[in-house]
DNA sequence: ATTAAGATGATAATGATTATAAATTGAGAA
DNA sequence: TTCTCAATTTATAATCATTATCATCTTAAT
């Protein structure tokens, strides 16, 4: 068994645990995201991938599955602030949320894979008796790379 | 001359160097940011408390007015992932976004004035050669008079 | 006062997301 | 297998925040 069988295994144990199927279109829509784990993919994104081998699929259906995915904390929601939902593989492993560094110049999108914030919550804990249960980090700045004038992208944000 | 006043010649010194005229719509909007400096506007809340005093100004100058105090870097917008772009004066003293605390059952927002961040910083800057321009850092999870159900607000989200 | 650039206000347009309603699917009962 | 019901899906209309358009209005300099 693959590892992404495997990986969508535990997933339709997740779904049917709630009481949901793992439908045609949900399980398309899981395969595209297991194979992009390391983008973030608007729904639009999805629906695109999702589209060339399934073409009959709804776009309301991928905006549904990623927000029964999201409410099941398999897929993480998140927001880069240029107007559309992106949306992450949770890694189990992985309790928060990764942190990003974001390139100011073309958007390039760079994830850490740590969590650097432990410390942090519990400070913040101690000072404002605030229980964390989950956070975001993200850095806006220069690669070096972008910096010297190598940037890719012109503007397009298109997080990878 | 008051704090208020003081504050606004010395954002209006900011535009007219940038060659912008400090009009009486721009006023308007400014000084609704100033006396609300602890709350996290959105544009129609802004609309809305400019309209008490100035009932001619329109949606789309303020929504002008705040993209251009965001060039400016005079407000900082942001996204807390309900779908409205918020502005918050942006504290001269302070270099970069404050850190956010939101209650996952109310909504409730809160700020940490301090700069927490510093020395992962430059920890991403000697890891992956990112120099950072900016950062944004927000927990969610609960407050200890939230989880003992002392929650005002129901799920109207209003960032104050 | 005249003019031209900058601003504004009303409103239409856009784009992402959500709601609706009719049609389809699938698991279990008969 | 056939029936039935609830879950699901699809196409599309509706919504909501934001942006663009354009005619009008200000204002500062001539």
């Amino acid at each position: 068994m693959s590892k992404l069988d495997n990986q969508m295994d535990k997933i339709n144990q997740q779904l049917k645990a709630k009481g949901y199927k793992l439908t045609h279109q949900r399980a398309m829509t899981l395969r595209v995201l297991l194979e992009n784990e390391q983008d973030h993919l608007s729904a639009e994104d999805v629906y695109m991938l999702v589209k060339k081998t399934y073409p009959e699929i709804g776009l309301a259906t991928v905006y549904r599955t990623l927000e029964l995915l999201t409410e099941l904390h398999i897929v993480e929601k998140m927001n880069f602030g240029d107007g559309v939902a992106r949306f992450d593989l949770r890694d189990d492993s992985q309790e928060h949320m990764h942190h990003h560094l974001i390139c100011a110049k073309c958007g390039v999108l760079k994830e850490i894979q740590e969590d650097w914030l432990l410390e942090l919550e519990q400070r913040v804990q101690r000072e404002f008796g605030f229980t964390v249960t989950d956070h975001r980090l993200d850095f806006t700045g220069l690669f070096q790379s972008c910096s010297a004038g190598e940037c890719k992208r012109g503007k397009d944000t298109k997080a990878s």
